[in-house]
DNA sequence: TGCAATTTAAATGTCAGACTTTTAATTGTC
DNA sequence: GACAATTAAAAGTCTGACATTTAAATTGCA
């Protein structure tokens, strides 16, 4: 593998480069202890301060921890799931945000991803996994929900449904899907929508799980999707009349 | 939405999470200009360097750019696919490398993941995606491709398979699955398989695509997911022998 | 001897100020 | 009007100092 920036950029990043290249390529390890920033300046020759950027810039994407104090330094980080997914969401985020995405190929994609964990998800669905789903089935029937509430209950639906298919890996892969994309659409069709109908597209989604239903489930992500669609495009069309 | 993390970290991490909270909620928008680092050192209080190594942060998830010179400054970036791409390979790969994750888990994601994009592959493939695949497995064929030769072009392949959906969303939600994980199960499966068995998958999975047969991709992302926990068994099995 | 309190040293965190380099606008000259 | 020189604003870098934190080492006392 080749270094992913070494060339006119400035030294503090050429520096994180170089130390980022030595933890993805296994050189330095997990809790092993970097130089210190004195010794560091002194290998690369640079000042302090200049080390100390290229380490937030590392610290940023958690690939180090700092500790002061004596025997303090900076530490190879352990990435944990929790990182990777925050890190997951802000960059699915900002990439559809800023991107002026086509609705519809959001949608396509969103939904796409979720039917890939339905046989998973019917086999292996937990007791856990389903109350989860079924109390925040219950939650959406309130009137009184905001939009915002809504949509944080929409998505602790969906990554519920996701959690059945009981592979931490799966999961992980789909947070952009279900923690970006889905309050997205929610963003773009909540003056349109209806809860009810939606409610009743999770509660035939959670049957499907309880009995183990793999084309039922299918079939309701799909409805959901093509529902998305409609909305989306009714309420670009409202747009357009105004 | 509420800050990332306001509590008792650092001065540069908790300007950094201001600013990139004025980001992802939209207050600061692509291409405007942030105050200098003077005027956000006096804004915020703290001196220039404290500034610059919450800018360094921000500038490591790719969330702004900076420029020199006058009328330079910081700005906010437009994340681009590219850009995305790269942050969600290193964070899968990390991930991946740091939490001894079980093969068969990861196996099981991975093919789940790349199934997702079956129908919409077969409907939409073109013929620039096919040339790739076609050229790919012809690489494929040649015995003087060293393993790591191979495991690109096993990478080549699986990410123009997922191309040809037509759905840049897509896509890029699938990165992790094919260019972190794919490269994992070669690095544990390589001294055990048979690239000619690989290469009769990846034949199968052309034609699927040429004849737009859905079970036929989907059977043999199957026959291709089992092959490679096989391996790893039979990887682990002689490992634990010695 | 054993434990508690104190000291100490090694780190990171923060600051202030100077200097360097880059860059675009402005000004001046032909 | 075109081109060259000047200028000012901004990031990049360096130095040196001080503050704060923390764990180990030391000391003191029973």
């Amino acid at each position: 593998m080749k270094n992913t920036q070494n060339d006119a950029t400035d030294l503090s990043a050429q520096i994180a480069s170089k130390i980022r290249d030595s933890i993805v390529e296994g050189r330095l390890i997990v809790n092993e202890r970097l130089p210190s920033e004195a010794e560091l300046s002194e290998q690369f020759s640079v000042s302090r301060s200049t080390v100390r950027e290229a380490l937030k810039r590392l610290a940023a994407q958690s690939l180090i921890r700092t500790q002061r104090g004596a025997f303090g330094g900076a530490f190879v980080n352990k990435l944990s799931y929790q990182d990777a997914y925050s890190q997951n969401i802000t960059t699915s985020t900002l990439l559809l945000s800023m991107n002026d995405i086509n609705i519809d190929v959001a949608c396509e994609a969103r939904f796409a991803l979720e039917r890939s964990c339905v046989p998973l998800a019917c086999a292996r669905r937990s007791e856990e996994q389903l109350s989860v789903m079924r109390r925040e089935l219950h939650r959406q029937t309130s009137p009184d929900l905001s939009d915002e509430e809504w949509c944080a209950s929409d998505v602790a639906f969906h990554r519920s449904f996701v959690d059945c298919a009981q592979n931490p890996v799966l999961s992980y892969q789909l947070t952009g899907a279900v923690e970006a994309m889905q309050p997205l659409m929610n963003m773009i069709t909540f003056t349109a929508r209806s809860r009810a109908k939606i409610v009743s597209h999770h509660a035939a989604l959670i049957t499907s799980l309880e009995t183990q239903d793999i084309p039922l489930a299918e079939r309701t992500l799909g409805e959901l999707a093509e529902y998305s669609m409609q909305l989306a495009a009714k309420v670009l069309a409202d747009r357009d009349k105004k």
